[in-house]
Formats: C-alpha cells, sequence, structure tokens
DNA sequence: AAACCTCGCAACCGCTCCACC
DNA sequence: TGGTGGAGCGGTTGCGAGGTT
C-alpha cells in the first residue's frame, strides 16, 4: 500500500512563489500563528500543500532569517559540525542562528565541499585525501589532521544507534555506545588559528542594521520583483503594518486580542538591552557564546510565545 | 549577439521520526 | 503496543543568472 500524498495534489499550484503568495502566507502565520500545516494554505487561501507552505516559510519567510553568504566564522562552524554530526543539516543549523538547513546545505554542496577538496579533504570523512597529499604541502596537510583530531574526539559521544543508520557519514566507525540526546550538547566550535587561516570565504554582505531598519518601518518599493527569487528585500517591499509581532503576542493561548493595527507599538518592548542582543544576529562573530547567553537572556524579557523556539524570531524586525 | 555551459539556490519528493490514540 | 497522521529531514531536481565560447 502506497503512502498517502500529503496532501490532495489535484489543483494545487507548484513551483516558485509569487510575491503575493507570499504576503497571503506571512499575514496568516503573523496573524494566526503556526498551527497545523495542513490547514495552513486552506486558511491563508493558498492553493498550496501544507508542506509548500512550511518549507517557504522556514526557508525563506521567517523573519529571523540571515541572508547572504555564510561568514568565515559559520562556515568554520558548518565545517566543524559537519564532522561531528556528518549530513544532519537541521542540527547543525541549529547552532548557527538564522540559518535554515536548506541554506546550509546548499552552502555545503557548493562551497565547502569544494574548498575541502581543494585543500585535500575527504568531505565526507573530514580526513586528508591521500591522492591529493601530492597537490599539498606536507605542513598544510599537517594542519588539516591537528584540525580534525577535535572533532574527531567529539565525534564519539554522538549517538551510536543513530550514526549506524547513515551509512554514508563521517563516523560509522565511532565505537562507545553514549547516551542518545548528547549530540544536541555539541559545543559551538572557538575560533581556531588554523582554520581562520586556512579558509578564505567569500565576501560576506551579511543584514546590516540599516536595512533591519527598513524592515521595521517599511518604505515604498522602488520596484516589486515579480517573483520570489528576488525576495532577499521582499519583506521590505510589505506592507507589514497589518501584522502582529511577536512581543504583542501578550497571551497568546488565551485569546487576549492579537490583532493591532498599530505597528508603532511593535517595537516598544525592544528596549536598548534586547536590541544590543541582538548584534550577534547582525554582526560578525567573534564572541558568540557570550553574545547567545546575553539574547537568550533578553528573550525572556518577550513574553509568551517569542521564547517559543520556532516563533520567537517572530519579534526580529 | 546568440548559443551553450556552469553554478547556485529555491523548491520538491519521499522517507523517517514522533506524538497521539 | 501497534497504527495513524502530521511534521521534519536529507537528497535531488529544475530553473534562472551569469559566464564563456
Amino acid at each position: 500500500m502506497g503512502r498517502q500524498p500529503c496532501c490532495d495534489k489535484v489543483g494545487l499550484k507548484k513551483g516558485p512563489w509569487t510575491a503575493d503568495e507570499d504576503k497571503k502566507l506571512i499575514n496568516f502565520l503573523l496573524n494566526n500563528g503556526q498551527c497545523c500545516w495542513r490547514t495552513v494554505p486552506k486558511l491563508a487561501g493558498l492553493l498550496r500543500c501544507g508542506k509548500s507552505c512550511r518549507l517557504r516559510w522556514t526557508n525563506y519567510l521567517r523573519p529571523d532569517l540571515k541572508r547572504g553568504l555564510l561568514s568565515d566564522y559559520e562556515e568554520k562552524m558548518v565545517i566543524d559540525l559537519h564532522a561531528q554530526l556528518g549530513n544532519r543539516w537541521s542540527k547543525i543549523a541549529s547552532h548557527l542562528p538564522g540559518r535554515t538547513d536548506n541554506e546550509i546545505k546548499n552552502h555545503w554542496n557548493t562551497h565547502i565541499k569544494k574548498k575541502l577538496k581543494k585543500m585535500g579533504i575527504d568531505p565526507v570523512t573530514h580526513k586528508p585525501l591521500v591522492s591529493d597529499q601530492v597537490q599539498n604541502p606536507p605542513s598544510q596537510i599537517n594542519q588539516i589532521q591537528i584540525q580534525q583530531q577535535r572533532p574527531l574526539a567529539a565525534s564519539l559521544k554522538i549517538d551510536r544507534n543513530r550514526e549506524l543508520k547513515k551509512a554514508d557519514t563521517s563516523y560509522e566507525s565511532s565505537s562507545t555506545l553514549t547516551e542518545s540526546k548528547e549530540e544536541d550538547k555539541i559545543e559551538t566550535p572557538p575560533c581556531d588559528d588554523i582554520m581562520m587561516n586556512s579558509f578564505c570565504t567569500d565576501e560576506v554582505p551579511l543584514i546590516e542594521p540599516d536595512e533591519i531598519l527598513m524592515l521595521s518601518d517599511p518604505t515604498p518599493s522602488s520596484s516589486s520583483s515579480s517573483s520570489s527569487s528576488n525576495s532577499s528585500n521582499f519583506l521590505g517591499n510589505l506592507d507589514l503594518s497589518e501584522f502582529e509581532w511577536a512581543c504583542n503576542y501578550i497571551d497568546y493561548n488565551n485569546n487576549i486580542d492579537m490583532k493591532s493595527n498599530d505597528s508603532s507599538n511593535s517595537m516598544e518592548l525592544w528596549d536598548d538591552d534586547f536590541m544590543s542582543s541582538l548584534d550577534f544576529l547582525l554582526n560578525d562573530n567573534e564572541d558568540v557564546d557570550r553574545k547567545i547567553t546575553d539574547f537568550d537572556s533578553a528573550l525572556k524579557q518577550c513574553p509568551s510565545r517569542a521564547t517559543d523556539q520556532e516563533s520567537w524570531a517572530y519579534g526580529l524586525f
């Protein structure tokens, strides 16, 4: 018996999302929150399946997403985490605020893989490629090997049961059974001189504060994109004044009036401490651990849904 | 200038996981 | 405890943009 499709696909639209569809989805989710994805397209008036809506939201429309290429530090983290976790992109993404599993997966496949190969590192095993030792000076190989020792050791903590299912992940040979969920405790890799010297990433245009300001105070767009493919600025082109902000969800579950047409309220709860705590999302990360701690504490100032892992991001504009 | 090629990324597909009954 | 359905995950595909011939 075949699996039931996730939705009735007859008459449903596929392919790139239009700006209008995006707007409908954002409008619905900001006003109603995330509930059952299957019902979202129906309630939002979209001819899409729920799965498509969820992907569009999580990978593209979520307001907390960082756009642009991964920074050096993020790239380093991805490499290190991949060495520990393998192709578990969502786990890796959970260590990188504002990045999605899809984005990291794409970046890995298009950029990092090539870089590692160029450096003589097998992107699957994170060990030096034997054939490439000819191409790389011995000193460089030694540095690579030194770098690889730490994640390998850390990887021993990964749940063996789960890893056995991943035939192609890096650490099939990891010994010792350990407690499950240990992977969630994997440490954020520290800045490492070797890695800093080894990787030279592209210029990384991270989101600047002024861009965020633009989003919080939308101005008429010069020309709204005809398709979703150019929607890095898309949210800025939307009239979000009608939307509810996370911090205004004083008590979502108790049905306190969630609808507010006064967008000026949207920043009321964003005091200086909270805003400054967002720096780590906006600037390059030198002391991420501290900043994440600050951010966590700042999030506690934002009541109710804002602290929900999936929905805290609503307030990031 | 046009045809072709390559690359990057958004989106889809199918499978697994997990909560609920 | 097993079945079921929804959500999530990872792999893959398709298309558009930019580069090359």
